[in-house]
DNA sequence: ATCTTATATGACACGGTGTCATCTGTCAAT
DNA sequence: ATTGACAGATGACACCGTGTCATATAAGAT
């Protein structure tokens, strides 16, 4: 978490400094971005930096947690739409992440070529913020209509979850690597989904 | 790739590279890893060391595709022994990897906790070496009892084959993560593969 | 004996990180 | 108006790891 001197700071400064971390962040990935450009861009001193943030990595999940909160919206917005239908919603929200305008799509890379455990798992608390570390979870048990889906039980349910997730990281991963064109990776995203549905089992 | 000179080196100060370099990789993830551990270990010289590799990223990858190697190995006996049958294969087979020795343990967990497609891609390459692109994928696609597998063509059988590693990658991470003891690891995996085979949807 | 080619070595330049002593600005109390 | 206190700003600097390079050494070949 950045400092409070982070959150007290005006929002013009704010916003100046967020651009430009954001920038180095979409230009390389984590372990490559270097505070020193970041404070160029901003024109802050080095010093400053340290005032506001911890490190390197302080900064960049900062971001992140920022990005997921939106994503978070979202996707919570496109399944009440699709009527709790699981399957419908992962792929309008599939399409609607590798939609998104240039800028954004370079962080994304970014993050998921490199994609570590700590990385997901931030990206997972979809699932969980500060309050109640299962709310989100069960926000989303309870916006899913469970009729359409071959469950017997709540772990079951959470576990299909986590099988899901799974794939659609994955699937994008395989996008960015490959520089897949957005029709072609949907396609594929689909065919995926259509085999988890109907199972892989004889 | 290491330079020449790494394979020309005497059996002896090869294995002892080898053992400081993969004590390194055990200790911190490939990120926090330095070659000045690895040099004070290997009680070699700095210039050394570039003698035999490009750098950091040479050697660990170098170290990676032989664990590699050495699981794709005992992946298609396991598939053998098991006449084809790819669910009761990953099982054996996961139980396999989580039995590992303790410093084996450590190197895999960073490994995962740092999962990035590069990584990934390596480990993958289980389908692939020099020769021939796709010489391992259609070798186990050989393997493979397919009459058994709710599939209807070529490229839904490597679609499967995705979404089949996917599910297993992540599942280590979480064993990983959550330093979960090997039965409860296991029996989760099993869920997840029979939700797999089943099918999520009604 | 000399030349050639492969390998070994460690000092060093470079670049990035995080710290810290010092400076500045603001605001309330006297 | 003066002072004190405190939050914040600043940039020089110590530290550490990397990769290079000029030089030293060894082993063959002629």
């Amino acid at each position: 978490m950045p400092k409070i001197t982070f959150f007290n700071l005006p929002e013009d400064k704010k916003t100046i400094l967020i651009k430009a971390a954001r920038e180095e962040f979409s230009r390389v990935p984590l372990s490559q971005a270097s505070i020193t450009n970041i404070i160029k861009a901003a024109g802050i001193p080095r010093g400053s930096f340290y005032q506001y943030f911890e490190d390197k990595e302080d900064a960049f999940f900062f971001l992140l947690n920022e990005h997921v909160k939106e994503n978070k919206q979202r996707f919570a917005s496109i399944l009440i739409k699709n009527n709790g239908d699981l399957f419908s919603t992962m792929l309008e929200f599939y399409e609607s992440i590798i939609s998104e305008e240039e800028e954004n799509l370079h962080f994304l890379k970014n993050i998921f070529l490199n994609m570590t455990h700590q990385i997901e798992s931030t990206y997972a608390r979809s699932f969980h913020d500060n309050q109640d570390r299962n709310s989100d979870y069960n926000m989303f048990a309870g916006l899913v209509d469970q009729k359409k889906l071959n469950i017997t039980n709540e772990q079951e349910l959470a576990c299909m979850g986590q099988i899901i997730i799974a794939v659609t990281i994955r699937s994008f991963i395989e996008k960015f690597a490959r520089e897949l064109p957005n029709e072609e990776a949907l396609e594929h995203y689909k065919m995926e989904m259509e085999l988890l549905k109907r199972g892989l089992a004889k």
